[in-house]
This record gives structure tokens, sequence and C-alpha cells, in this order.
RNA sequence: GGAGACGUGUCCGAGUGGUUGAAGGAGCACGCCUGGAAAGUGUGUAUACGGGAAACCGUAUCGCGAGUUCGAAUCUCGCCGUCUCCGCCA
């Protein structure tokens, strides 16, 4: 959630920036700018009020220890009247309290003052290419076939045990699965990632402070027994471990890795583009997570970048990174790159992972805060990354790396699944 | 799931309903002391919001939320969590 502060200062850059994401009711900033100055008459009135009731209350006790009695009495009744009209200035300052805060989540985090402008994913900026399309042998087939013809992946039993979209990984393909996660994790812990393996349920403070809660609720899955929601992604877990804490500066930055499966339900957005692995609703993926200063997130985000990159360029397969221009980026999100493998029998480029700047809009909902140099509070910035999600990747590996011998796999690979080979 | 105990600041730990935002320790920070360190010693050491140029003042917060009361860390209820015993269980 954006700062009050941040609004107050200058509302018309705000309301710019808004304009970057399309955001369409530019008008919440001033009604929210409105309400808050009404918030704080509210708050004075109320604070005066309840000033007078305390001492009053101070003094009675002070009274009834002398014993005079009467004189106590008396407060009592001056008490009560001033605490009868107390009661609804209190009611109308929670209400102008949680107006407040309603309004003030429906607004999106801001774009940061690079981000391409464009409404569409097609307005999205090529940062740059890695690796090179293979040229398929005759007869390359899409994973979805490969799948088959291997016997790795089986989507109908999946379908069976739970619904379409759950798929069931078998022998090898389990087997890479593992893989996969193992050498994530291992790379990023290289890097100076934290490990953690988090819990796969979250409440629902733990979905508010990364954003999936108010609204999004649609979006994961939900176990009304115990009011409980599966996650999304690690990000959600991980990212609230600090919630509610003052770190140290020193502390920062903070980097934390996860792997988890993944949990979403993918309303209304099955229909095309979904056959094999390309929209599952439960996949495996490792996230990397960062706190920084604030002064320092761009930078980390350019870290983040880099680590991911060379992550795919070890899997040598054929990458884009994308600038996602204003219109495409997420509703928490402040700058992002996407990362996209190229699908080589399908022809297409598959998102395989998000690296995403949320400077403070993260953390002031949680409220991650750390003191800084002059011994300040301050709101610290979060960062996550996909660092990789894998039914995309794998689906990659086995149409780029197709051979009549069987799919050749990467070096870095072989000691993990323990062959040079799936066949 | 049943029964009981508990939940106070960075940590430990007091707290008969009335100057308790909270004793006392420890830790930490900055001084003094010291050749240097330890010990000793002095001061400081929560967060948020509001008012104020500032000093500072006000309000709220003792797991969370309601309630009783002039007044709640303290009493009542609900929820969450921790521990112990029983049950169940990988």
């Amino acid at each position: 959630m954006l700062q009050l502060q941040q609004l107050r200062q200058d509302p018309e850059l705000v309301k710019k920036k808004l304009a970057v994401k399309y955001f369409g009711e530019p008008g919440l900033v001033d009604e929210i700018i409105v309400l808050d100055d009404q918030r704080k008459k509210v708050q004075l009135e109320f604070d005066t009020n309840k000033s007078q009731v305390n001492s009053i209350s101070k003094e009675i006790g002070q009274l009834m220890a002398k014993g005079q009695k009467e004189e106590a009495e008396q407060r009592k009744q001056a008490v009560a009247g001033l605490n009868a009209s107390l009661q609804p200035i209190s009611e109308k300052l929670a209400e102008t309290e949680k107006q407040l805060t309603d309004l003030l989540l429906k607004l999106p985090n801001l774009p940061s003052d690079n981000v391409p402008a464009g409404k569409t994913p097609a307005e999205n900026v090529v940062a740059r290419e890695g690796g090179s399309k293979p040229a398929l042998p005759e007869g390359s087939v899409p994973h979805w076939d490969l799948i088959r013809k291997y016997d790795i992946v089986d989507f109908e039993t999946g379908a069976k045990i739970t619904g379409s979209g759950f798929p069931l990984y078998k022998g090898k393909g389990a087997k890479l699965q593992r893989a996969l996660i193992q050498y994530f994790l291992d790379y990023n812990t290289g890097a100076g990632y934290t490990e953690y393996l988090p819990p796969f349920m979250v409440n629902e403070a733990t979905a508010y402070g990364t954003g999936q809660l108010p609204d999004k609720e649609g979006q994961m899955y939900y176990m009304p027994a115990d009011n409980l929601y599966m996650i999304p992604t690690s990000e959600v877990p991980v990212t609230n471990i600090y919630r509610d804490e003052i770190v140290k500066a020193d502390d920062l930055p903070i980097r934390m890795t996860a792997y988890s499966p993944c949990f979403r339900r993918e309303a209304g957005s099955f229909g095309k583009d979904v056959r094999g692995l390309n929209r599952v609703h439960q996949f495996e993926k490792v996230e990397i997570v960062q706190l920084v200063h604030p002064d320092k997130s761009y930078d980390a985000l350019e870290e983040m970048v880099a680590h991911v990159e060379k992550l795919l360029q070890s899997l040598e397969l054929p990458y884009r990174i994308l600038k996602l221009c204003g219109g495409d980026m997420s509703f928490t999100s402040a700058f992002t790159y996407d990362f996209e493998v190229f699908s080589a029998a399908q022809e297409r480029w598959l998102e395989v992972s998000s690296v995403s700047n949320f400077e403070a809009y993260q953390s002031n909902r949680m409220k991650i805060r750390f003191k800084d140099a002059n011994g300040k509070t301050q709101l610290v910035h979060s960062l996550n990354g996909s660092s990789l999600a894998l039914p995309r990747i794998l689906a990659c590996l086995l149409e780029n790396n197709q051979t009549a011998e069987g799919i050749k796999l990467p070096g870095v690979l072989h000691k993990y699944f323990g062959e040079e080979k799936l066949a």
C-alpha cells in the first residue's frame, strides 16, 4: 500500500504515475487526501476529549486515595457526560480510519520512472536476449507429445485424482523435477540466499501482507474450514517472515530462497494456450526474495536479474528479458522484468520468471522496517523473483533438446539427474 | 480432539483496578574511569498517529478482539498461540 505521505507530498505526480499503469480511478488520490484531513480533525477532537477524561479519572483515583469520596463522586458525574459525548467521536474516528485504509488499498503501486510506456504485453521492451534457438530435427514434436513418449507426466491420472491442471509426474519426470529443484536451490544458496521451506498454506494476515488480499482471493485456493489459503507462490510465506518486525540496518540485505509448490485457480484464464505444461493449477517453483535498504533496491533488482539470467544460461536455453510496460505490470510492482524461454516446438516464448521491485508497497502493508543511520525507522524495500518456475522450463528442455536418442540434458543437471539423457 | 497452565518492552522478569509506557536485571549505544581492556560508574535505550518551528505535549498499544468501570497489563467473554498431561497419529 502506498504511504499517505507520498500522496500528500505531490498528488499530481502520483496521479501522473498512476496513469502510466492505466489506473482507472485517479480521483481516489484527492478523495483520500480529503478523507485524511477529516481523519486528522476527528482524531484531534478525540484526543482532546480523551485527554480530559484521563486526567479527571486520575484525579478520582487521588481523591479516593485521600478518602474524599464525595469529591470523587462529583467528578464521576462530569466524566460520564464527557464519555457520552466521546462515544460518537470515537466511532467516527474508527470508521474514518477504516475508510481511509480501504481507499488506500485500492491504489496500485506507483511505477518507477524508467518503466516503459505502454498498455499491453505487446508494448513490453526486450532488454536483452541470450542463447540460441535450436534447429530442431525433422519430426520434432511439442512437449505434450514428448511427455507421452517418455511417460514422464500423466495428466489424465492427475485429473482423475484431483482435476484438470494437476499434473502427475512419473518416473524420470518426477526425478527431473526433483533434480531441478535441488539444482535451483543450490544455485541460490551458493549466491548467499538462505534456504527456507515454508508452510504451503497461509492465514489471512499473511495473504494480505503480500497483496493477495483483498480482491484477489479468487486466484487462491481457500480452505474455509480453517480459514487458510493455499499459497500461489512461496513469495507469500517467505516475505511475511519479517512481517511486523524492525530489523537492524546491518542485517540488510536479507536474502531468502524457498522451494514450494504453487497453487493457482487461474479462474477464467483457461481455454487456450493451456496445453501440456503451459498453464497448470499446481506447479513447482523456487523463489528468491530480498529485503533491502531503499537506496539499494534497484541495484538489488539488477543483481537478481543477472542471477536468474546466469541460471538460464547454465540451462542452455534461449531466453529473453523483458521490461514490462506500465499497463502490463502487476498491481503491487514498481518495476518488473519478465524472463521468457523459447519453446522451440511450439515456437513461442514462455514466461519462466518474473523479477520485481515492490519498493515500500509490500513492506508498508507488512510493516517491515529498519533503523537507518540516524536512528530513524524506515520501511525496507522488498523484491522477489522466480528462480525458477519448473513446468515451462521442463517443456523447453524437452522440446529444445529432443533427439532420436532421447532428451539431451544440459551439463549442470547431469549430477542432479544422474544421467546425461532422458530416454 | 479433551483437561490444565501460561502469553508483559531486544531478552529475562515484577506487577493488590488508580500518575504503570510499564519496577528490577541483562543486552545495546554514548560518556567517565583505564596505558589498553575487563570490572566499576553516569546517561540514554518501543511503535504508530495527531499537535508544534522546536523543546516538547496529547492519544493509542502489556498475544488479538470485544465487554465491565470514572479508570484495565490487572476483572469478564471470544479468538489465536505456547507448554504439560490424556487421546489419536506419520
